[in-house]
DNA sequence: CGTGTCACCTGACAGC
DNA sequence: TGCTGTCAGGTGACAC
């Protein structure tokens, strides 16, 4: 489901929907999804009484600061958030339940359950290296063209698909927004990132910042399941010019999108306007 | 270090 | 109808 414009929407209404709230207490059906702290009844014993007082993003990571801890929320692939009153039926695939103080409920659901959190001290996040190492923020007003040109110069070798997915290269990018911002780069995926050209690399950041403010003021991608926090689809999905839209024609040349397989995920891109060597 | 494959899960869909 | 295989917005472990 979620890449960076996505969980940014989803930040956004839980912002709005949860800050202020005391956490009563957490129920837990799935004991998986909490990975920190490996003690389940830990991990609620912990948020019993604290005020959820912050709701911030770091890439694809959902990070609520409540009282001494932050919880750090990854959605994976189909993790989503509602609030819910108390009395509200408990849809399928709700592994956790935050019951709050005042009778409504922070509920998760995840289909696939790969979805993690983790509850650490405040602003700790050494012991998750996923988190950790991250690399810059692309919507951050840091995140300069020689930022991006001194991020892709420390790569030896590479194809541009597999760096653009790496989160410590840029964070928040995903198999979507991958495919988009190398059509607008005119980049084919399987180019290799040390013969990026400095022209390239300013029109690598231009797609990045285009494709991923354009999308979060849409609200995201709803491709299959994803909704925001009020349940709501994003408005993203219409505006993509080659993820899932293979065997159709490139709104800009006419030639067909074309799906291949790259490093085991579906990768779309127009075979003209994104030529393997990578010129114009 | 890079890359390919698999695993983690469920559900949707195509093809037989 | 039902079975089988494939695929899905992500990441991490593992083998070369």
């Amino acid at each position: 489901m979620p890449e960076l414009p996505e969980v940014e929407t989803v930040r956004r209404g839980l912002a709005a929907l949860v800050t202020g709230k005391i956490i009563d207490h957490v129920t837990v059906t799935l004991g998986r999804i909490i990975r920190t702290p490996d003690d389940v009844e830990r991990f609620k014993m912990m948020l019993a009484g604290q005020r959820i007082d912050s709701v911030d993003r770091r890439g694809k990571y959902l990070l609520l600061g409540v009282g001494p801890y932050t919880l750090v929320s990854h959605l994976r692939m189909e993790g989503r958030y509602g609030l819910y009153r108390g009395e509200d039926p408990v849809e399928i695939h709700t592994h956790v339940i935050f019951h709050f103080t005042d009778g409504t409920e922070l509920r998760y659901k995840d289909v696939r359950q790969f979805g993690t959190m983790d509850l650490v001290p405040r602003g700790d996040f050494t012991a998750l290296p996923g988190l950790h190492a991250l690399g810059p923020e692309p919507l951050d007003e840091l995140f300069t063209v020689d930022v991006l040109r001194s991020q892709v110069r420390k790569k030896r070798s590479g194809k541009m698909k597999m760096l653009l997915l790496d989160q410590t290269f840029v964070a928040g990018l995903g198999n979507i927004y991958v495919d988009e911002v190398l059509y607008l780069s005119r980049l084919h995926p399987e180019a290799q990132v040390t013969d990026l050209t400095e022209k390239q690399v300013q029109r690598l950041h231009g797609a990045i910042v285009d494709v991923l403010s354009r999308s979060v003021e849409l609200g995201g991608s709803s491709i299959k399941s994803y909704v925001n926090g009020y349940g709501q689809e994003g408005g993203m999905q219409h505006q993509l010019r080659v993820y899932g839209m293979e065997n159709t024609p490139c709104p800009a040349c006419g030639t067909l999108i074309e799906k291949t397989r790259i490093g085991g995920r579906g990768t779309h891109f127009c075979p003209t306007c994104q030529p393997p060597q990578g010129r114009a």
